[in-house]
DNA sequence: GGCGTGACTATGG
DNA sequence: ACCATAGCCACGC
């Protein structure tokens, strides 16, 4: 029995865990697929990220960002310079289309779970 | 089915 | 820090 991804499921997920990044904060495609369980599917984040206007506009779209933390949507967005706004908006600082101290804006609930073991390590 | 493309990521130079 | 590559996978031709 092989994993088959149904796309609208895929991307219902993707909706809700975005929906749950706490405002002034972000996250990436990547840590997104590995949440809902599809670690080598960080592209298809992005792709429906990229269409999400077309099922829910209500997502924070803005606070998902690379793995550097590099505002690659922002092209996507009503005009360019919207994503940066709306992530300052915040109190998310953004220079030269990268978020600023990124290891402590981004929201990792995995991350978060080892703060809590020192084991981790 | 092949091929190019894309809001990806990790790695290496 | 930037660029190229390779892996990744859905989608349209």
């Amino acid at each position: 029995m092989q994993k088959v991804i149904d796309i609208a499921d895929f991307r219902q997920n993707v909706f809700d865990v975005v929906c749950q990044i706490p405002i002034g904060r972000a996250t990436s495609y990547g840590v997104i697929a590995r949440l809902i369980g599809f670690p080598n599917h960080s592209r298809l984040v992005g792709q429906v990220m990229r269409n999400c206007d077309e099922f829910q506009v209500a997502v924070p779209a803005h606070r998902v960002v690379d793995s550097q933390g590099k505002l690659v949507g922002k092209s996507s967005f009503s005009s360019p310079e919207e994503m940066k706004k709306l992530l300052e908006s915040e109190g998310v600082e953004v220079e030269n289309d990268r978020i600023m101290h990124w290891n402590k804006v981004v929201w990792n609930p995995l991350n978060e779970l080892e703060k809590n073991n020192p084991d981790a390590n």
